[in-house]
RNA sequence: GCUCCGGUGGUGUAGUCCGGUCAAGCAUGUCGGCCUUUCGAGCCGUAGAUCCCGGGUUCAAAUCCCGGCCGGAGCACCA
């Protein structure tokens, strides 16, 4: 072995090495704890559906549905709208939590709706007043609350089980109304955290004057949350509750009901929120900021909704691999768009066809091209499978007309020569009123390289294509795209040369509707 | 105020349970270079952290103990 030899296998072993080192590690789940306590792994997801998801729910719903996966458990999708009044659900929202979470891939197994299922709340209701675990409590909020402070038990604490059962069917039957009696589970009242001591199980709602999106006025006592989540956590299963550390004194409150069941609470599992720089990220600012029309609908590009990070190009794989990063820390996290992005686009790059947009055009009028020109460009620079873009370039008495973007203008004036990428090396450059012109220089790539000729995408102006755009700050640009961007399909995501991703939302009237995704 | 939970480069995270191999790894972002008919992707390199602070235990602490500071969550007849 020579000299050259040995260079040779040296250089070849240690790229080969650098480029094993580089591939990125597959971020996986670390393992779920507790479950040899259980035969199977069931988890939830539970929403509120008075509003469209957004990221703040991703790290619930992917962690719970992908560890059901993980352990071939079973994954539950629960509704929770047991709030006729404050929080009441829409109609709408139970379907688009549903499209949401098929988009995200997580499908489930299962599903229920708490409003179904009120019957089964009373029941349980009974049960525990049976076992002096509840009680009716019809004190006034104020004086309870005293009380509560005092550490001290409200006079209806001490009610017989016969007492307690006519009071909570005087509840069902009408004779209290609204805000006149409530369920409450018996807990320790010396507990140091007040927020858990007698907690409020069931309360009474005018649903004739607050209809229930789903059963109108069929029932009149609805159940808290602890209570109906608690219940139900148990009644279907549930192993291991995924859910935001605001939840975490619930699970002490809920501890109680449990024992007054004779049944275990669950492995639960709190995590902090998760943000992203900017986004808009809560339910009440989403829904007044729709309402005021400060933003176009529930995809508006500036809010963190899943149906906008959907039209923006963001695909479901990059926000489970941000989940799978960020993980289950009880912290919270505040992602960078750029992070996302970024991961977006390694995703991204490898699928996108390539074409030219011109915003902010201006026709350019390139003189001495006197003959019709073919030619043929490549959808993606390393894929050739994927296809290719062909344009044909007819001049009129010597000049053919493209349209550049006035962004380049700058850039061009810079140079002798400035390339259009793909066709031909200009010069002359001159900027008349309304239009500019420059003048054929010559055609090969290897002068623009040889003279640095700075690259410049372009559209012919006599074979193009209307393009409307919604940047990420939700404004609209116009321009010019190449004709074959009208034959892809909707909802794929294509790049625009020097400009950046953008997925094709639309295509009518010969305007083709674009939602910038990322650079 | 009370009750919990946390604090690792700009951001996110690994390591913390079972102290040494961590003068701290990875990703993203910064800056520079290479490559490329894209300002994308890829490749190479660079800078950036007294591991919140103080004390203690120890031969040895990001890791254990105590105190402090800062941040977050909860304290609804909401979920």
């Amino acid at each position: 072995m020579n000299l050259d030899d040995q260079k040779n296998l040296l250089s070849k072993y240690s790229f080969e090495e650098k480029q094993a080192q580089s591939k990125r590690e597959e971020k996986i789940l670390p393992p779920l704890p507790d479950i040899e306590k259980y035969g199977k792994v069931v988890t939830r997801f539970a929403p509120n559906p008075d509003c469209v998801l957004h990221l703040g729910s991703a790290r619930a719903i992917i962690l719970s549905h992908d560890y059901a996966r993980m352990y071939s458990g079973k994954f539950i999708l629960r509704f929770e709208d047991t709030d006729p009044r404050l929080k009441k659900a829409s109609l709408p929202f139970y379907d688009s939590i549903k499209e949401d979470l098929k988009w995200l891939k997580c499908e489930w197994d299962e599903e229920y709706i708490q409003s179904d299922r009120l019957p089964i709340y009373y029941e349980y209701a009974k049960k525990l007043i049976e076992v002096e675990g509840a009680y009716v409590c019809t004190c006034k909020s104020e004086v309870f609350k005293r009380l509560l402070m005092e550490k001290s038990p409200c006079p209806c604490r001490s009610l017989s089980i016969k007492e307690n059962l006519e009071r909570f069917d005087m509840m069902l039957d009408g004779t209290f109304s609204e805000g006149q009696a409530v369920l409450r589970i018996k807990t320790d009242l010396n507990h140091p955290n007040p927020a858990v001591r007698d907690w409020p199980a069931l309360r009474i709602v005018d649903t004739r004057k607050h209809p229930h999106p789903r059963v109108g006025s069929k029932y009149r006592v609805w159940p808290l949350y602890n209570f109906s989540a608690g219940l139900d956590d148990h009644l279907m299963g549930v192993t291991h509750i995924i859910r935001g550390k605001e939840h975490f004194t619930n699970m002490v409150r809920q501890k109680y009901m449990y024992s007054y069941l004779g049944w275990d609470y669950p492995t639960a599992i709190h995590y902090g929120r998760l943000k992203i720089e900017g986004g808009v990220l809560s339910k009440s600012k989403i829904m007044q900021g729709i309402a005021k029309g400060l933003y176009s609908g529930f995809d508006d590009p500036r809010l963190a909704t899943f149906k906008a990070l959907r039209k923006r190009g963001i695909l479901p794989e990059t926000i489970r691999q941000i989940i799978y990063e960020v993980n289950i820390k009880p912290v919270d996290a505040t992602i960078s768009w750029s992070t996302l992005y970024s991961l977006n686009k390694k995703i991204l790059d490898p699928l996108a066809p390539r074409y030219f947009v011109v915003f902010n055009p201006i026709i350019l009028a390139i003189k001495g091209f006197d003959t019709e020109r073919q030619i043929v460009l490549r959808k993606h620079p390393n894929i050739e499978s994927m296809g290719y873009r062909r344009f044909r370039l007819v001049p009129e008495n010597g000049i053919l007309k493209v349209y550049i973007s006035r962004n380049d203008l700058e850039l061009i004036r810079k140079f002798d020569v400035f390339r259009l990428m793909g066709l031909v090396n200009l010069t002359e450059f001159d900027l008349k009123f309304s239009y500019a012109e420059a003048k054929v220089h010559s055609f090969d790539i290897e002068t623009a390289k040889k003279l640095n000729a700075p690259l410049i995408h372009w559209v012919p102006v006599m074979e193009c294509i209307k393009v409307q755009m919604v940047t990420s700050d939700g404004c609209l640009i116009e321009g010019f795209g190449e004709l074959g961007l009208a034959d892809e399909p909707v909802d794929s995501i294509v790049q625009l040369e020097r400009e950046g991703f953008a997925r094709i939302d639309s295509k009518q009237d010969n305007i083709v509707k674009l939602y910038f995704s990322t650079k």
